[in-house]
RNA sequence: GCGCCCGUAGCUCAGAUGGAUAGAGCGGUGGACUUCUAAUCCACUGGUCGGGGGUUCGAAUCCCUCCGGGCGUGCCA
């Protein structure tokens, strides 16, 4: 049952015609849907014509659904400026907002609250449109393309990944996916830990106790190998420690056979990396890693010097907050000094960062930069942006700052015998207990998976678990890892969606209907495809909001939304036993949720199952 | 000391530029499978938003203060 006024149009939408009077610059941009947006510049035309202001309507969806489906707030606000009450101001802007096809209602409640109800018609019509877009289901493209660097993973060679790496590397691959949807141009860099103090003793202790067919093989277990034998040596072997900083220092200046040496630790680590990576999805744009910057650093000090941003102390070279005019207030207080060069000469990670600041903007002419980065480098970050814009670099620069990984107990996750877990494993653990999960579920008959695809399916279960964890929760906070929430078939988890999809598929399957020739017309007429019909207009919305606020989590709350408001649906009603128009319909209505889900998980990295 | 983050239902968490009776999931209770996948759906249950002040027509949200927890802080990254 359709609620509010239906105009007489049925049959294929056309793009919409909308009185000049009104709002004559404003149109609806045909298969885009960013209904929000459209709506407050529909309000905001409105409050110009009935008030003379040129305000915001404060658009808010609503949290009750008995207040319609937005309500505009700006009538209290405007109320003080106008001198006149709120519901004054209210009336004639509800008036005026009703004349339009998008709404069936606007009532004025409470202090002066504008509802608006959406019209059925004038979305059915728009979701015919959305279900008509395959290529960008319904996502416009931003006015202004940026390019954008995203710096995420970024592990060090010698290393295995570990728990730390998992947020940075989920989180950065999503924004990039994201950015990306809505038009801007994103170069992924894995900025790796390729140089630096540790690579004097790896050097020395390779040639003392390491084997280079173990270094083939499994090139990282045999770095760590090496670099804990050499670094305990190092303790109490001055000589030796002598010996790893003198080879430091040939290879920074360009040792051959260092080099030669030092690149064998990158290529064999960057392999086994690459693994992992392809097991995630994951795909970097750059591998410009530390050394990639090498030989800019003694220009950057050089500059910095130069401008009388750094001076020297006690032998090392930095910048001094508390002594800079300009600087902010904050880093000055902190008398936190952001060091460039040592006292031994080395350059720190601070100088190569602001290397590639200026690389970013002076070679790839980025707009941004963001580094999907751990919360606690945040006073790093700060000072490096501090710093970046003394310099005059026109960039906007991002911390990407998210929380620390913690056990069931709420501390920091590790193995029983304290060490970090690595990546590897615990990618492996995902995957095996989703295999368990789906095994219980096929011998209950309860899951339609043949035999040789479960490891298919419980690859991508596990994996797509781990990252919908991550990603669901919003970055800033630490986060607490739930094997069993993990893997969970049910609630706001990652396999559940999932599940949601192959539902939807299965329609299409059994009534052998294709996807794409399912486009309707869409033609809301009862509760459950209101409801449903009402998530799906905000896709467009929610994948922008998501992608400029750096918050995936806005993305995976909403694709929940639409995966409960289908189950509901699709347990309501009947699709492939319905008939004529209202077949069509439902069934637009389950391609355009199978489109949206499949491509909004794609966001997040995520892989859908036609099948499970 | 200085700085950053956090404190919301029994548990895990949402609550963007301040908006109506603070929302989900899990858990608990009760229902729904001869009908498109029941690992699903429906209903109910559950809160001094850490405490106290202040600003505002209106505060979980902004300001002050106190309490509790985490993190960072001169030559690691």
């Amino acid at each position: 049952m359709a609620r509010g006024k239906r105009a007489a149009i049925e049959g294929p939408a056309q793009p919409m015609q909308i009185d000049p009077g009104f709002h004559p610059e404003i149109r609806y941009r045909g298969r885009a849907m960013r209904i929000e947006r459209y709506l407050d510049q529909l309000a905001s035309a409105a409050i110009r014509e009935t008030t003379g202001q040129t305000s915001s309507p404060l658009l808010r969806p609503t949290t009750d659904p008995r207040h319609g489906d937005y309500q505009l707030n700006a009538a209290m606000a405007l109320a003080k400026a106008l001198g006149k009450k709120p519901r004054e101001i209210a009336e004639p802007l509800a008036a005026k907002l009703a004349e339009h096809p998008a709404i069936a209602r606007a009532e004025v409640a409470g202090p002066g609250f504008v509802n608006l109800h959406l019209d059925d018609t004038w979305l059915g019509e728009r979701l015919t449109e959305a279900a008509r877009d395959a290529e960008r289901c319904g996502i416009p493209l931003v006015d202004t393309p940026e390019k954008i660097v995203v710096d995420f993973s970024s592990p060090n060679i010698a290393k295995q990944m570990h728990v730390g790496h998992l947020r940075s590397t989920i989180i950065g691959d999503a924004l990039c996916r994201l950015l990306r949807a809505i038009g801007h141009e994103v170069i992924g860099d894995n900025h790796l830990g390729d140089w630096g103090t540790q690579y004097g003793l790896l050097l020395v202790g390779m040639r003392e106790f390491g084997s280079l067919d173990a270094l083939d093989e499994q090139p990282i277990e045999e770095l760590e190998r090496v670099y804990k034998l050499a670094s305990a040596r190092a303790k109490d072997d001055e000589d030796f420690a002598e010996r790893a900083r003198t080879e430091l220092a040939k290879l920074q200046s360009g040792d051959a056979e260092n080099m030669a040496l030092w690149k064998k630790f990158v290529d064999t680590t960057r392999r086994e990396l690459e693994r992992t990576y392809e097991r995630m999805g994951i795909h970097f744009d750059e591998w410009l890693g530390e050394s990639a910057y090498n030989d800019m650093l003694p220009g950057v000090v050089e500059r910095l010097l130069a401008a009388g941003l750094a001076r020297e102390d006690q032998g090392a070279v930095g910048v001094f907050w508390q002594e800079l005019e300009g600087a902010p207030a904050k880093l000055a207080k902190q008398k936190e000094p952001f060091l460039v060069r040592k006292r031994d000469g080395a350059f720190l990670y601070s100088t190569t960062d602001i290397a590639a600041v200026l690389y970013r903007k002076d070679r790839w002419h980025a707009d941004r930069s963001l580094y999907v980065v751990d919360a606690r480098q945040g006073l790093h970050f700060q000072q490096l942006f501090a710093v970046a814009q003394l310099l005059g670099v026109e960039m906007q620069l991002e911390h990407i700052s998210f929380g620390t990984v913690l056990d069931e107990a709420g501390k920091p996750l590790k193995t029983r015998d304290g060490k970090a877990v690595t990546l590897a494993s615990l990618l492996d653990e995902a995957e095996r207990r989703a295999e368990a999960r789906i095994r219980e579920g096929i011998a209950e008959k309860k899951l339609h998976i043949d035999e040789q695809d479960v490891p298919t399916v419980a690859r991508a279960v596990g994996i797509g678990a781990v990252k919908y964890a991550d990603l669901r929760q919003n970055r800033s906070s630490d986060y607490q890892f739930d094997w069993d929430k993990l893997v969970s078939f049910n609630g706001n988890a990652g396999p559940y969606l999932q599940y949601a999809y192959a539902r939807v598929a299965s329609i299409f399957a059994k009534g052998g209907e294709d996807l794409d020739a399912a486009v309707g017309p869409i033609v809301l007429r009862e509760p459950p495809e209101e409801r449903l019909g009402r998530v799906l207009a905000r896709f467009g919305e929610v994948v922008h909001q998501a992608a400029e606020s750096y918050l995936p989590h806005l993305l995976t709350d909403h694709l929940y939304d639409l995966a409960k408001s289908f189950m509901s649906f699709y347990e309501a009603l009947p699709v492939l036993k319905a008939e004529g128009d209202v077949r069509a319909s439902r069934l637009a209505l389950a391609a355009l949720t199978a489109r949206q889900m499949r491509r909004g998980l794609d966001l997040l990295g995520i892989e859908v199952l036609e099948r499970m």
